[in-house]
DNA sequence: TGGTCATGGAGAAACGTATCTCCGACGCTT
DNA sequence: AAGCGTCGGAGATACGTTTCTCCATGACCA
């Protein structure tokens, strides 16, 4: 490339990099040729040269051999893209990698950063990757582990605001449908409920099961409505719990919203159609992805902070708001639909 | 390193990837005093020494600044989980690049292929890599441009199975929604629905939008029930086009399935539950995403494709079947549903 | 005793870029 | 005429691997 433009290497480079001091002319020679010759200059050793590699990965523990998990798969979907589109606005591509097997593919990738979804307590990868100097960024609240920042929702608050939204709609005794592991959403999550029973006089009713296992949601939900002590609202906190709800408090031949007030935490739009529709929680994945990133590149890139002075223990946090998407399935007086009544049907 | 271990980078570099002639004493050594340092070996170097980059990117066209369409989400989603799976299970990671703006971001990633959803004719990206020497897989059977191979489904035989499926049900006058957009599933659905039209006498009754713009969708669906010649059944090509025909055919007091039958192509589960039930093509992208990421892994690691033994101009192509998954609203006699019978709700 | 061979490991080149240093040439000032 | 500043660009080095070549040491055999 150097000798077809009759140049050095130098020169080259500062062409096409716009440095060093050079006349506008031999510039443009220098790009024209490189263009006619289709030249692309090797990422790999500008990568070895500079030690930024543009590149960030995403990663998410898993139970299971895909790279994601499926209790969460539309808030991961949406997370991912709007990570993706964040970073490639700011000249960065994002590689989805697996939490598990350290050593296999993460060796072979160069990364200038990384992002985790929900790190467990002391997870050792992250404590790995920071070691390492490897900016690291958490979605969820991070509970032992080492992180430049993070980013998660306000459970606490989205839970309370449920409650109290369920308690208005009628509700006396609310039931919670949540998970075992102990990742910070699950953990939040019930100590707002626990927290909120206290306060109200409230006795806790909940049964917990192991978030990954699809089958278990539904016989967790089955469990809690055979309950004697019957809760007449549940707030499950994972994405199919809605429809396991349903179908559960069709078998007792509970009517929603009637008998029974359900609302999900879900990004998933089914429960608009469902019958009732459900009220959903959403966490705004959109919004954390790209939070998530833009904060990444922030630590890459040496753009300090600038809401925190100095970072905690565990880097600096951010909470971000949810939305809580209000239908059928928690209100005693329903809104008229907005169906057309049947009309005679008119021919042509 | 090499120092702290007392020995040559040789000696290390051999130790790690188990090559030379070294004892299994001095290999366990270099191993040992690598992991107590926490070494390792630099991804860019190995990239830029070996050519070799363990990374694949995935790239669709874009109508907008998401990195991935919207019409066909849960298609995308689901292909790129699959995809992303495929290459880790042999050792690569995936990155998703945007089709457009090709300086930016293609620049900065050692990519040791690509594989290309939904080439356009005469792609000029992909003849662009192609021109490159980098291996070109592509989801969609390519229109004029060079690939090493292609994946698709056979639309063809789909959408004649879907046309039998709809006369068997009683139809007479089976419509069409389709799109603009020049991309093979677009044009080849349309070609097999006319063909179809032509070998059994009816005349075709489809209305074409742009697919890209979902309140398009909408209108195009009203504008095809609103016809005087109105179809008794209805054939949608992408994934919106079962809601939109199911509230047009609302506004027109048209029953489905009794007045009018209605299959989509779509990958999202919401049809399962909507009311009624609305038969779907489902193109199966996990299959599809699987495939493409391992035949294009197979090209750059040199496996010669068997099942050819000379490449046609446009590779070597490969046709997957597709699922109809038949649900009430295209059958005129509906199955027995399968929800129990009320029963007295029994107490605890 | 000299030659051959296997073993264990070191040396050095090359991958392609970015960047620091330096050099020649030219114009200008004193 | 000598000195100085600026402009345009070349040289050289380092980034950290992989890999090819080669050397030293013994052991074994004729």
């Amino acid at each position: 490339m150097a000798a077809a433009a009759g140049v050095s290497i130098t020169t080259v480079s500062d062409a096409l990099n716009g440095k060093g001091r050079l006349p506008d002319e031999t510039r443009t020679k220098v790009r024209e040729v490189a263009e006619r010759l289709g030249y692309r200059p090797s990422a790999a050793a500008r990568t070895l040269r500079t030690g930024r590699s543009g590149l960030i990965g995403l990663t998410v523990t898993t139970y299971g051999q895909e790279p994601f998990t499926f209790t969460e798969f539309a808030y991961f979907a949406e997370m991912a893209r709007a990570a993706t589109s964040a970073a490639l606005n700011r000249g960065y591509a994002l590689v989805v990698l697996p939490a598990s097997s350290r050593h296999d593919v993460w060796s072979n990738v160069a990364l200038d950063g990384t992002v985790v979804i929900d790190p467990s307590d002391h997870d050792p990868m992250v404590a790995d990757l920071y070691r390492q100097g490897l900016p690291v960024v958490s979605d969820g609240k991070p509970g032992n582990c080492p992180v430049t920042a993070w980013v998660d929702n306000d459970h606490h608050a989205a839970v309370l605001g449920i409650l109290e939204h369920l308690a208005q709609a009628g509700a006396r005794r609310i039931g919670l449908l949540t998970g075992t592991s102990t990742d910070t959403y699950t953990r939040l999550s019930t100590e707002a409920y626990l927290g909120w029973c206290r306060s109200v006089g409230q006795e806790p009713l909940y049964e917990a099961y192991p978030a990954h296992d699809p089958c278990a949601g539904a016989v967790a939900a089955d469990r809690l409505l055979a309950r004697p002590d019957r809760p007449d609202a549940v707030y499950g906190l994972f994405d199919p719990n809605g429809t396991d709800l349903l179908a559960a408090a069709r078998r007792y031949h509970l009517r929603v919203p009637d008998d029974l007030l359900l609302v999900c935490c879900s990004e998933s739009d089914v429960y608009a159609t469902t019958e009732p529709p459900i009220t959903t929680l959403s966490l705004k994945p959109r919004r954390i992805g790209t939070t998530v990133v833009n904060l990444l590149i922030d630590a890459i890139e040496g753009i300090a902070p600038a809401d925190e002075t100095a970072a905690d223990q565990n880097g600096s946090g951010q909470l971000m708001p949810t939305e809580l998407i209000v239908r059928r399935s928690s209100q005693r007086r329903p809104p008229r639909t907005t169906v057309a009544a049947p009309r005679p049907p008119g021919e042509a």
